[in-house]
RNA sequence: UGCCCGAUGGUGUAAUGGUAGCACAACAGACUCUGGAUCUGUUUGUCAUGGUUCAAAUCCAUGUCGGGCAACCA
């Protein structure tokens, strides 16, 4: 039973051991619980695939469920964005797809038995008056003087609550629990709190809505839920969430699954941090809104949207997940684990092409110039089933501005005066001089070429060090790059305890956008679909901008680029 | 100065009383028609102090540091 798309943790520890224990009869029931007010990002991606992986390695299901109990945030929007997100990481969550709202009912039953059974009464006390009597972490509270009120009284005044005569904060209905508790979260917390608003989905049937830690294990009970898997600033929560539980296993109302009653249990993990990226809903909505991203699906923005037009795989997330693994410690997890998990993937499946994205004229002088022929390109050198193509040559390339330098360090392994390179997969040649504009800039690059090398080999066996790509500029497609980097400058933007807030730390080169040129095949390329422009990067069509005729593509991640590298460090000569 | 949780190389994680391992990153080399990929090698670690034990990253105690908790948010 021990399925690969959950790594070794203690959840999964936890989880066997249920199992082995034959704890809710052996099933494992597990469920993913967005709240449908914003965009899903990797953090989510994390949950996601412990979550359903968890499901998927023990046998069992992932339900699917929005947990929408405040009106105020919620759009079928985000609803409809999220399952077309967790359908393309790869998850199915077949007919097991549910709305916290479709419970209210249900849950405004079990409020009124609670009632009726003493563990719940309606408490008038404002929110301001609330925080004196809940009292701090290190002192107890003092009961609320409603903390008495009748059954019947309580019972009266929430049904009129529900009936709507009460204006918003007038009146809450509490949990009657220990005000002494050291746990802020057993003093009497509020159940329902009366709210003016429509809900997106039940309408205006509702002004009286559940708080999130009396609804949540109601779900998760009466959904049969067995691991109720959330993120660490819940776990002070847990108490609370047992504690509801045992009303709804007195009320008999814990689900039985072939006569096992099944007791939802808690467990919590830490939430994933990202350098150089932050993870917070408020904060993305904020970009967002203040239009310092173009939106929630940005390709710098870390939203599974994002991600998806960036040129991110569903593979390479969830192999980012499952090594990232799952532990209580709050990580940063380098940004660099990502994009090596994309590289990985993208390796092996993207198919090569040719694209200059700094456009340099190299004319060969010893080729005719009418003259043209095709050369044969490998499509992808990690596996040869991708076969080759013809790519078009003539007298005039483009190569790249970088790949060409007047007065090279020793290392310089292209194109200068008097240096022989390969074109790749096309034949030597060697640069014979320059062009220049009056200013002195190098504007064309001239060569001859050895007709002996055509294919890339002579028959000498001589070598030479380079290798650089370029396209005839006769056949190329102009085509628009954009060229992504990390959003923040800052490892960790989401800290602004220096007083710096992160939107200070918006790196100004996230985005370069350049016009190029692509070899002729790519005009042709589908939206979203990955390439590798040989030495550059991996790339993909743009999924909102590209067109027939207008090439626009999305820089993915770069390709490990050791000579740049050692630039940087100093090392070149 | 209450309650809850955590701490293993630069980063992330494994070892469940018995040789501290893996991955990323970095560095070095080999190979190469991508300065890509691949391969090889190197550097760096159990928060501290006690205790239990033949044996402690692991169990216990104390401390230090970090995070969470005082929405009618989730």
């Amino acid at each position: 039973m021990n399925g690969d798309n959950v790594g070794p943790n203690f959840i999964r520890d936890i989880v066997e051991e249920d199992v082995r224990a034959n704890r809710d009869g052996g099933i494992v029931v597990t469920r993913f619980p967005p709240e449908p007010n914003g965009y899903l990002h990797i953090g989510h991606a994390k949950a996601v695939c412990l979550d359903f992986g968890m499901a998927l390695d023990f046998g069992g299901r992932c339900h699917l469920r929005m947990d929408d109990t405040n009106p105020s945030k919620e759009t079928e929007e985000f609803v409809e964005a999220i399952k077309t997100d967790i359908r393309w990481l790869g998850f199915d969550w077949g007919d097991h797809f549910y709305y916290s709202a479709d419970y209210f009912r249900k849950m405004y039953d079990i409020a009124e038995e609670l009632i009726r059974h003493g563990h719940a009464y309606v408490c008038g006390l404002s929110q301001e008056e609330w925080k004196t009597y809940r009292g701090v972490p290190t002192a107890p509270g003092t009961p609320s003087p409603h903390r008495d009120r009748p059954a019947d009284e309580s019972l009266d005044l929430f049904r009129r609550m529900r009936a709507g005569e009460f204006a918003d904060g007038e009146l809450c209905l509490r949990s009657r629990i220990d005000m002494a508790s050291p746990n802020i979260h057993f003093r009497d917390p509020v159940l329902y709190r009366i709210l003016h608003t429509p809900h997106y989905r039940a309408g205006d049937s509702w002004c009286i809505y559940p708080m999130y830690d009396f609804a949540h294990p109601i779900e998760d009970a009466l959904e049969g839920i067995t691991h109720s898997l959330c993120t660490l600033e819940f776990e002070v929560h847990r108490p609370l969430y047992d504690w509801v539980i045992d009303r709804m296993d007195e009320l008999g109302m814990l689900k039985s699954v072939n006569g096992v009653k099944i007791r939802p249990r808690q467990r919590e993990f830490a939430r994933l941090n990202l350098s150089y990226t932050i993870m917070s809903k408020r904060k993305l909505q904020q970009l967002v809104a203040e239009k310092r991203v173009s939106g929630w699906d940005d390709p710098r923005m870390p939203t599974l949207a994002g991600l998806r037009r960036r040129g991110y795989t569903p593979e390479a997330i969830r192999e980012f997940a499952r090594r990232i693994g799952v532990t209580k410690f709050e990580s940063l997890t380098d940004m660099a684990l990502l994009e090596h998990c994309l590289r990985e993937d993208l390796n092996r499946r993207a198919p090569r092409a040719m694209a200059v994205l700094r456009p340099l004229k190299l004319v060969i002088e010893n080729y005719p110039d009418g003259d043209e022929e095709t050369f044969d390109a490998v499509n992808n050198p990690e596996d040869p089933a991708a076969g080759t193509r013809k790519v078009p040559f003539s007298r005039e390339l483009y190569i790249e501005r970088d790949d060409f330098m007047e007065n090279p360090p020793a290392k310089f392994h292209r194109l200068a005066p008097g240096r022989e390179v390969r074109l790749r997969y096309a034949c030597y040649v060697t640069c014979t001089g320059v062009e220049k504009d009056s200013a002195g800039n190098v504007t064309a690059v001239l060569c001859k070429f050895d007709p002996q090398s055509r294919g890339g080999g002579t028959p000498d066996g001589r070598r030479v060090k380079g290798t650089i790509h370029w396209v005839s500029a006769r056949h190329a497609v102009p085509a628009e790059f954009r060229l992504y980097d990390r959003l923040f400058t800052k490892e960790n933007p989401a800290d602004e305890s220096d007083g710096s807030p992160f939107v200070d730390h918006i790196n100004p080169a996230s985005l370069e956008t350049v016009q190029g040129w692509v070899e002729p095949l790519m005009a042709f390329a589908a939206p979203g679909t990955p390439v590798q422009f040989e030495r550059l990067g991996y790339f993909c069509p743009d999924l909102r901008d590209a067109e027939p005729g207008k090439a626009v593509f999305n820089r993915s991640v770069t390709l490990r680029d050791s000579w740049a590298r050692a630039m940087k460090a100093g090392k070149e000569d």
